[in-house]
DNA sequence: ACACGCATATTGTCATATGATATGATTTTT
DNA sequence: AAAAATCATATCATATGACAATATGCGTGT
């Protein structure tokens, strides 16, 4: 049994190694702008000291910052935090360090966008793909989802499974890879506020959820993409109302 | 003057430091599957024997592919290639990689698959949020594809930048990141065939993409979209073309 | 004024040693 | 004999100290 990805968000970072701290620590600081953009970070050695590491565990985990596109090196001129758009958003140790500095608004709009252009369109090509063992496996994801004993955790990490079956049944890699910002997406919405807090809310999402595994047994392409974004935008208004208790517009 | 990631993707890697190439060779290496998906990899010595590198050089170049999710370490086991779907396909890295093992003709048809989910939305939050400025930028971009000078090479660079400037002026930033993505797709479909090979099709070219910005421009949501997707589609049925002379479908 | 070259600071690379960890064999216990 | 505890071992993780490569900017000479 692997541990997902939704339990190691919720109950916070592998912290075991002392790579992996490093690189955690680091990245959250870039990420909420305590290195701002352009500028130098301080040197291998000052880090290495500050961070109470060798010099080797230092550098592994500037590679890893690298390499998700966070900082960019130079001989002797140093290490350069690079300009936000080129940082890969749909890292998912990225998108973590975001939400650990604080969930924003915009930011969580930003992925409701996202979802609203992606998910509706591998419900569609699911519909075309989905084999029938696929198709019974995500409609036992979605019944399961209807278990008033969920938690709000529980329910997170089944609802994150079952958008996850559907990109999977998309057949297309690209889908799936967009699993780790459903994932941030879900835990945003949960933090906020989960429909689990309340019986007709659960039976609510379960049902939502059944709708697009009907649409794509019947091989329905526009009714599959039709009854995704019907769920999207559902935990769309949740965390507006959640955020704010005067939303300007909720008419999405 | 930054150069363009899409020179660089056309000129071939960076490949200065001895880290860069580690981390090419092995990338590609298990891309290709020469190191298949659940196998554990040679150990860090005889790796390093092999490439003729320190181990210190090797360490941080598996730091790097672990960064993008190639590869996972456990001490005493080794270091695992982890399956296909944990990879981040929307690193630029791993997208040059699978183009350089051959164009694939299913991985095309996800990328537009991709596209056709993403930049049809992009551009419809671009009719919302795109200032006159970026607008006119986009013009200018849109224009500059008409240019009859153009080689295949120049009309490709010409059309990724107005792509990304439209995926800028959506004001969302994983729209933005999505960059790579286009501009392998770009590649792509300039190394199957260009449509700079004769001057027609470029003045199409152009026209379509100005049409676009003649959406946005009137803030029309609906007609950004689907300016948009007919790009999209264009491009896709130029690559269907040209990778089979007997299309089975050409209806998209 | 201009060009050239050198001092210098920072990242890049190397070699070696030791610690941490998980597997599988071995031993002990029940 | 079966199960649990122990230990040897192989691999990754970390540390240390040294040297090489590189790019900046100053200073020097013409």
């Amino acid at each position: 049994m692997k541990k997902g990805p939704l339990e190691t968000l919720i109950t916070g970072v592998d912290t075991r190694t002392s790579h992996s701290q490093v690189v955690d620590v680091l990245g959250r600081a870039i990420i909420s702008g305590e290195f701002p953009v352009g500028t130098i970070l301080p040197g291998d050695q000052e880090l290495a000291m500050r961070f109470k590491v060798s010099r080797t565990v230092l550098r592994e985990a500037m590679k890893t910052l690298a390499a998700k596109g966070l900082i960019v090196p130079r001989a002797r001129i140093g290490t350069r935090v690079t300009a936000r758009n080129q940082w890969n958003l749909f890292d998912s140790d990225i998108l973590t360090w975001h939400f650990h500095n604080g969930i924003d608004e915009d930011f969580l709009t930003h992925i409701s966008e996202v979802r609203m252009a992606f998910e509706p369109h591998a419900a569609a090509l699911a519909a075309i793909h989905a084999t029938e063992v696929e198709i019974s496996h995500m409609m036992r994801l979605a019944v399961a989802m209807g278990d008033p004993a969920h938690t709000p955790e529980s329910l997170a990490v089944a609802d994150l499974r079952f958008h996850l079956a559907v990109a999977e049944a998309s057949a297309n890699p690209f889908m799936r890879s967009v699993g780790s910002l459903i994932e941030a997406a879900l835990v945003g919405i949960f933090k906020l506020s989960s429909p689990a807090a309340d019986r007709e809310g659960i039976e609510d999402v379960s049902r939502n959820h059944i709708r697009i595994v009907e649409q794509i047994s019947r091989r329905d392409e526009a009714g599959a993409r039709a009854a995704m974004e019907v769920v999207i935008r559902v935990g769309r208004a949740r965390v507006r109302v959640a955020m704010d208790d005067t939303p300007e517009t909720v008419a999405g």
